[in-house]
DNA sequence: CGGTTACTTGACTAGCTTCAAGCCTTGTGG
DNA sequence: CCACAAGGCTTGAAGCTAGTCAAGTAACCG
């Protein structure tokens, strides 16, 4: 979902730049704002009791996110922090929902947004819940290359931690599947650059 | 989201008896129609390679299922069946799109129900992924009790095999984590009924 | 060049899954 | 009212595999 700049702007929105590393709202804490990203990356994710991070999503240019909680008026279930310089217009909950009531399609653009974050969602959750390490890894790769040609091996933009804290595996385990996946040709490693 | 059965009635709707194990749809078909529940249950599920089942959610009286692939047009990623015997309206896609169209306030109804769910997954992922079966158990019993009083025991309306297919345990792990956390008094288990 | 971050490997462990068997409870039909 | 079948529950033993811990190596960046 994403809202015109100009449409931001008139109903009060303020851009305001984040460094890498910054945190943008925090897990459990009240939500106020709506965001939406100008340029950057930010990263959404929860912690556990013991301190493991779990990545719910990255979103870049153009991208919103955090708008269910912020509509139901719940705690956040996730902390967001900037991955890169990132620069993000925020505005009042009071002021989104005005743009919503005087732009009837945009509900229209946020239902079908939120409808394909179910679908993906309802997708991960088999793959979350009982597969191989393997199976997570590759259902990962998969949903989070960059261009959608299905054939060629393009280099993986994650490090192996990151790649980790998306499935839910240990670095570890990650490595040792990659070598796995490696030997069976269903990855290409090259100076330690992952290609798929 | 439910919406006033007049409504579907008008624009063309029908509804169906399905006994309780038959199917609505399944798993990997293209959506045509809008489900909306009268009486019964319908689970929704997906199953692995391996043939095991996810649960990925229950639903009962007024509620509605299946939203997400119908509108943006993918193929199903679960299958749902009926769970006891159940009456369901069905609406076409084209016609449930009329109705979207004509009470611009349904869109923000069904804009809630999908925050609401995201905002579910969002803090089940969590658990889903790294959790120890305690935990799973404990965050599905929470978020499954009939009742939200905190305070008193109730029976639980669930088999094990049911709670294993919710939390992607086996059913042996979910009885001896059970037995646990019945010595912790977590939980009581009177003529293997279980209470929480 | 040096420090930092990312990656890799090995040994060990814990705990979930698997397999196999048996018990209990419920409902049904004679 | 009893017998029996079916489904749900329980238990034990064994195996596997991802996690943990510890150490070391390789790339990247200023």
């Amino acid at each position: 979902m994403n809202i015109t700049e100009d449409i931001l702007i008139t109903y009060g929105a303020v851009a305001r730049k984040y460094e890498k590393g910054s945190y943008l709202f925090h897990e459990d804490s009240m939500p106020y704002y709506f965001y939406q990203i100008l340029s950057g990356v930010v990263k959404l994710f929860s912690t556990s009791s013991e301190g493991r991070e779990l990545t719910q999503g990255l979103f870049t240019d153009g991208q919103s996110f955090g708008e269910p909680p912020l509509l139901l008026g719940k705690c956040y279930p996730s902390t967001a922090q900037a991955v890169a310089d990132s620069v993000v217009v925020k505005l009042r909950k009071e002021h989104f929902e005005s743009i919503l009531h005087d732009y009837p399609e945009l509900y229209q653009r946020l239902l079908y947004t939120f409808a394909s974050r179910i679908y993906h969602k309802a997708t991960a959750a088999q793959i979350w819940v009982r597969q191989t390490p393997e199976q997570k890894i590759v259902h990962f790769l998969k949903t989070n290359k960059a261009s959608h040609t299905a054939n060629a091996m393009e280099q993986v933009p994650y490090t192996r931690q990151q790649i980790a804290d998306f499935t839910g595996l240990r670095v570890e385990t990650v490595i040792r599947t990659l070598m796995k996946m490696k030997a069976k040709r269903l990855v290409k490693i090259d100076d330690h650059k992952l290609y798929y």
